[in-house]
RNA sequence: AGAGGGGUGUCCGAGUGGUUUAAGGAGCACGCUUGGAAAGCGUGUGUAGGUCUCAAGCUUACCGAGGGUUCGAAUCCCUUCCCCUCUACCA
């Protein structure tokens, strides 16, 4: 959520900003934003002296009435008690003022970062740098689905009886390999200093708006009937939201968690050709790192996160590409988006397996994320990135790495699954 | 799930309607003291909003959360979340 301060003083800026992701009408929100904020102003201030008058009386009673003087006390009483309705409305217009403000403050996305290109669709995302080269395929390579069925590693038929379409089920091979990304990325991630986090895989509704899921997107998430709680679509949920109402000492950061978990997501509408097999689930496997920062290292924090992950992917060997996202492309909270795509040799096609962002302030702001600098408390600048999400590898891997022999798995794996071929 | 007891500042903890301007203690920061440290003494010590060119100051809210009663609520009432004890159940 972007800052009602920083508006104020920046409304150029912002409407600039909120025109690179494509919001309509920004100027004309940016100018109403301000004069509600200015209406709340003014309607507290109302509110705030009638109470102080009001303060005032109740001590002046209660001294009279301890001396004894009931009467001044009564006379007072009566007076005061006519201030009561004043108050009651002013505070009620002033609340009610501020909510129509945050409601429409929450609408607005974050603003892009100054190096984010224009562009309205994932055609106009930047190709910062391209790694490795096409594998070479065997004439009759075969799309991960098929590949699935012919060693019988994964098995969405089952998933269909279980549960429903999208929720497929590992079994032998198939799941060892899971295990072992699972673990290798864990470790991968251990190593460059992050610390491992097992959270809660549903969360309550603070948590979905703190790191911008609410409102808006419950469509996205699972909900548990009872309870009302959401499963979450990315560990970046419960994992940002452990700072929310924090203020962090300086000397803790940066902070650097990462943990695995399941993630859900309904995916409503957005069935297609290119979603077969493993390509969209509504359950997955993701290791995901998260980051707080303070603002001036946010960036720096970004880079080093973006070569953690092309890290992970050079040691599996894929042939991947990172692109800056586009301002219509990059996602609601974000100002600044690198996307990593691999290359799936059978479909011919680049698949989207890991995102790292830069929130900046914005989840910060709703999550009541500070640090104190010099004794001013500021917000600090959250970031996360998959490092990896486990599907889309494994039909690359799959996919690239099938031969007469079955599948080989990579040699930085082996020790992880216990075999080198899927056969 | 049932019965009972709780939730107060960074921490411990007092506080059952009116100098609470949240006692007291610990911690922390600064100062004095000291050869240096400890002890001791003194001072300070939250968050958010408003006012203000800035700062100071003034002001409003915040005692788990939300609502209510009252001139006045940490204190009384209602709703809700969480914790503890016992019972039940259970991996």
């Amino acid at each position: 959520m972007l800052t009602i301060p920083f508006i104020r003083a920046n409304s150029e800026i912002t409407i600039q900003g909120l025109k690179k992701k494509h919001v309509a009408n920004a100027s004309e929100i940016v100018n109403q934003l301000i004069v509600m904020d200015d209406q709340r102003k003014s309607l507290l201030q109302q509110a705030e002296s009638a109470l102080e008058i009001s303060n005032v009386a109740a001590k002046e009673i209660g001294t009279l009435m301890q001396s004894g003087q009931k009467e001044l006390a009564e006379a007072k009483r009566a007076e005061t008690a006519a201030l009561k309705g004043t108050i009651k409305e002013k505070e009620e217009a002033a609340k009610a003022a501020e909510k129509q403000m945050l409601d429409l403050l929450v609408t607005l996305p974050n603003l892009p970062h100054s190096s984010v290109p224009e562009g309205k669709t994932a055609e106009d995302n930047e190709v910062v740098l391209t790694w490795g080269s096409m594998p070479e395929m065997q004439a009759d390579a075969q799309p991960h689905w098929d590949l699935i069925k012919k060693y019988d590693i994964i098995d969405f038929d089952l998933g269909n009886k279980i549960t429903g379409a999208g929720f497929p089920v590992y079994k032998g091979k198939g799941a060892r390999l899971q295990r072992a990304l699972i673990n290798f990325f864990l470790d991968e991630a251990i190593k460059e200093g992050y610390y491992e986090i097992q959270p809660p895989i549903l969360i309550n509704e603070d948590s979905g708006f703190g790191t911008g899921q609410l409102p808006d997107k419950e469509g996205q998430m699972y909900v548990t009937k009872e309870e009302g709680l959401f499963l979450i679509p990315t560990a970046e949920v419960p994992i940002t939201n452990l700072y929310r109402d924090v203020i962090v000492n300086e000397k803790e950061l940066p902070i650097k968690n990462v943990g695995h978990t399941p993630c859900f997501r309904r995916e409503a509408g957005s069935w297609g050709a290119h979603v077969r097999g493993l390509n969209r689930l509504h359950q997955f496997d993701k290791i995901e790192i998260v980051q707080i920062h303070k603002p001036e290292t946010s960036y720096q924090a970004l880079e080093e996160m973006s070569l953690h992950v092309q890290g992970l992917l050079q040691k599996l060997n894929l042939h991947y590409r990172v692109l800056r996202l586009c301002g219509g492309d990059m996602g609601f909270a974000s100002a600044l988006t690198y996307d990593m795509e691999v290359w799936s040799g059978a479909q011919n096609r680049w698949l989207e397996v890991s995102s790292v962002s830069n929130f900046e302030t914005f989840q910060a702001n709703r999550l009541k994320l500070r640090t104190k600098v010099e004794g001013k408390s500021i917000l600090c600048h959250t970031l996360n990135g998959s490092a990896l999400a486990l599907p889309r590898i494994v039909a690359a891997l799959l996919e690239n790495n099938q031969g007469p022999d079955g599948i080989k798995i990579p040699d930085i794996l082996v020790p992880y699954t216990g075999f080198t071929h899927i056969n």
